[in-house]
DNA sequence: TGAATATAATTGCCGGGACAATAACATGTA
DNA sequence: TACATGTTATTGTCCCGGCAATTATATTCA
């Protein structure tokens, strides 16, 4: 029985995003967000007044590291939790002053990584690259 | 300014990479072994005796965390550690006769797995998606 | 040789992912 | 209405990843 794991395909995208996610985590450094961090604000940027359990199907989280990862955002004041008047369990989720200015300056900073990340690859390319990643993920639903 | 995240590369490889080691964790859990315990095992099943240091290069992993996950398999007497005669500092890993059979069961079972994951995907694509990791993994090196 | 420097392994700390359990509230139904 | 059932958010527990610091031993070099 054989399994060269140095060509496994587990082994190859696990590597490969620890590394990217490494690499956005120092170009955040700056601004104290971390790549999971950024990942939340980034869907209130598009739409503020959404739920945890929402922003947990946006984000492919569960909810308890949603909790958990809002929990630190607000701490830093960057989100703020509003209770969702039509449901009491449940709350909404506004982004503050802070937390909305950020996104001017980190979304450049997530376009650059990418960037740096796929050079010298052709842009089809990583249409498919995305594709397969999509069918792959599709073939363990 | 915009940045579609649900379309973009971080968050789809991220995604796939969860899921990928989520299934293998489920198909592994029978045997109380988790993706990244395997990964180490696999190491040694192609050669025992080597140190933490070489198992942290081979696996792409840092030393503090494969300290960590080698006292979880030496706890379930997987594998174990003897003093290296040539550095006192250091000492080199072996299975136990236990870690060693389970190489029978738990490389049918990586495969099983991958195989699902691929299912209906070309094995030329496969080798390309190969590529691109690894030229995204040395763009970032 | 002796002191400075480098290296191997470990520990502590924090961030995040998976899962079970719980508390509080909503909903459906007899 | 009253009770069973479902849902939202949270907490606890364990596993892994990154990084700083520590301990013990090796190596280098004045």
């Amino acid at each position: 029985m054989q399994f060269n794991i140095e060509n496994s395909l587990g082994f190859l995208v696990n590597r490969t995003n620890k590394k990217m996610k490494n690499e956005f985590l120092q170009n955040l450094k700056p601004y104290d967000v971390t790549p999971e961090q950024w990942a939340l604000l980034n869907r209130l940027w598009e739409e503020e007044g959404i739920s945890s359990k929402e922003l947990a199907e946006l984000t492919c989280k569960d909810q308890p590291n949603i909790a958990r990862i809002l929990d630190k955002l607000e701490k830093k004041e960057l989100i703020f939790r509003r209770p969702n008047p039509s449901d009491n369990r449940s709350f909404l989720l506004y982004l503050t002053d802070r937390g909305r200015e950020l996104e001017e300056k980190l979304i450049p900073l997530a376009l650059s990584t990418l960037e740096k990340a796929l050079e010298g690859i052709e842009k089809e390319q990583v249409e498919e690259l995305k594709l397969l990643l999509n069918r792959i993920y599709a073939n363990l639903e």
